[in-house]
DNA sequence: GTAAAATCGGCAATAACATGCAAAAACAGG
DNA sequence: CCTGTTTTTGCATGTTATTGCCGATTTTAC
C-alpha cells in the first residue's frame, strides 16, 4: 500500500467514524504502529485532523464566537469606541452593528445626547435599555447565534426601508484591495446593505484585522468613510489604504 | 476512548444539560470518578467551564447584569415558567413574551428540545445565545424600554405574518369579566396579535395579578387557553376564570 | 455535630510517544 | 545496468502521558 493511499484511508476513517486510534489503524492497515503515528503526525501539521493522545480527531473549526470574544476585555477596543464617538451629533439616526467593539460604544453613547439608535443586536438593544435619551429600533431577523445578531431576508428587508447617518461597525477584515470582507454569509449580506443605507460608515478594527481577508465580500474601500485603529497598525497597509479615500484615525 | 474525545463529550453534555456531575460522567463514559476528575480539573483550567464542587457548569459569560439582577429572585416566578414547559412538544414554535416569568422560562428551555423561539425582547434572544438547538426569531421594532420589548406598527406586522403552537405570556391582569389586560397601549396591541396568531394561550401570573383591571385590552378569557397560577390565588376568581371555559394549573 | 460524598496527592501499571538506527524499497543520474 | 541518495518502514530504546487505586483531607448535606 501506498503511503499517500493509507493516509487517505485515514481521512476516510476519521471523517466516517469521527475518531481514530492509532492501534486499530495500525491493525487495519497491517502495518505498525509507529507508522501510523508518522502518518496522523504529518496529517496533523498539514492541519486535516487534530492529533491528539491515542488517535485523532476531526478538525473542528472553532470559530471565534461571540461568547469568546466578550470574556476578554479590551481596552484597546474601548479606546476605539470612544474615538468613534467623536463622529456623533445630537438628532442622528446611527446604524450599531454587532460585535464586541460596537457594545463598547453603546455604553458609551452619551446619556444627555437625544438619538436614533439602530441595531439588529439585542444585547446592545439590552444595553441601551437605560438610555433615556436614545429611540432604539430593534431590527428583527433570524437570531445568528456566532454573531450574536439578526441576519436573513427579514433583517435586510427592514433595513433597506430606513436610511441611516452613520453606520459603526468592528472590522471583520479589512483589506486595501479585496475591501472590508466577513466571515459568515448572512452577515456580510447584511453588512452590506447597512453600508448602502447609510451616509457613512465609520470601521472600528485592531491593527490585527487589517490586510486579512475574509470570505465573504461586504464592500470595497472606497465605499467606506472612516476607520479607527491602533497606532500599532502597519504604515504600508495604512498608506494603501489612505489613497483608496479612506480617512484613518489612529488612537 | 480518547482523552480529547472525552472531553469533547463532556463539553457536549455540559452544553445540552446546562450541568454535568462527575459520578454520572463516570459511569457514563465507562472511565473512573477520577478520570472524569482530572478532565474536568483540565477543562476548567482551558477556561471552557466552570469546575464546582460535584461537577462542572457552563462558563457565565458576562451577559449583563439586567439578567443577573433577575437571578433566584422570585422561586414563585421560576416555579410557574417549569410548570409551563410542561406544555411544550419537541419541534414546535412557540412565542416568547417579555417580562421576568418568560425569562425564567426561556432559562429552563430543555437544552435538548429541537424548538423554533419567536421573541420581541432583546434579554431573551440573548438568553437562547447558547440553546444551540433553538432557531430563535427576533421580532423588531421600536425599542419599549419599560417593558424592554419591541413595539409597534413593524412588530405588529412581523407579527402578523407568523403563526405559533404556543404563546407563552406573563400576567399583567386578568380579570374574569374584562379578561387580559395590558398597561400600556403598544405592549397591549402586540399581545393582542400574539394571542390572535397562537394556537394555544399560556398565561403564567402570581395570584396578585387575578382580579385586576389595567387600562388597555388584550383579550377576553375565552380566548385564553391555560393560566398558571399558584395555591395562594383566590378561589372565588379561579371559579369564576374557570366558567370562561379557561384551565387552570395551581403550583 | 456526623456521615456521606467529593476531592487531593501520591503511586504503580499500562499505553502511547519520540528518537535513533538499520534494512529495504524507490528514486536519480550517469 | 550500476551506484549513490532519499524515502519508507519496523524495531529497540528510553521517556512521557494516562489511568485506576489507595489513603488522607475537605466539602456538603442532613
Amino acid at each position: 500500500m501506498l503511503l499517500a493511499e493509507r493516509q487517505s484511508l485515514i481521512l476516510k476513517e476519521l471523517n466516517d467514524k469521527g475518531r481514530v486510534y492509532a492501534a486499530d489503524l495500525a491493525q487495519q492497515l497491517g502495518v505498525s504502529e509507529d507508522t501510523v503515528r508518522r502518518d496522523l503526525n504529518r496529517l496533523g501539521e498539514m492541519q486535516l485532523l487534530r492529533r491528539v493522545h491515542g488517535g485523532a480527531l476531526p478538525l473542528q473549526l472553532d470559530v471565534p464566537d461571540y461568547a469568546d470574544r466578550l470574556e476578554l476585555k479590551h481596552p484597546d477596543k474601548q479606546k476605539r469606541a470612544n474615538a468613534a464617538l467623536s463622529y456623533l451629533q445630537t438628532g442622528q439616526t446611527i446604524l450599531l452593528d454587532s460585535g464586541e467593539t460596537c457594545l463598547y460604544l453603546a455604553k458609551a453613547l452619551p446619556r444627555d445626547m437625544r438619538l436614533t439608535v439602530v441595531t439588529a443586536c439585542p444585547l446592545i438593544a439590552c444595553e441601551l435599555m437605560h438610555h433615556d435619551k436614545a429611540d432604539v429600533i430593534v431590527v428583527g431577523g433570524s437570531f445568528f447565534k456566532p454573531a450574536l445578531r439578526s441576519v436573513g431576508a427579514v433583517t435586510c428587508n427592514m433595513l433597506r426601508k430606513m436610511r441611516f447617518d452613520i453606520y459603526f461597525t468592528g472590522a471583520c477584515a479589512l483589506h486595501p484591495e479585496r475591501g472590508f470582507t466577513a466571515k459568515y454569509m448572512e452577515e456580510a449580506e447584511v453588512m452590506r446593505i447597512s453600508v448602502e443605507q447609510s451616509d457613512k460608515t465609520v470601521v472600528m478594527g485592531g491593527p490585527d484585522r487589517l490586510g486579512l481577508i475574509a470570505n465573504h465580500q461586504v464592500a470595497n474601500v472606497r465605499e467606506l468613510d472612516i476607520l479607527i485603529t491602533d497606532q500599532s497598525a502597519d504604515p504600508a497597509v495604512l498608506q494603501a489604504l489612505r489613497e483608496r479615500n479612506l480617512h484613518i484615525v489612529q488612537v
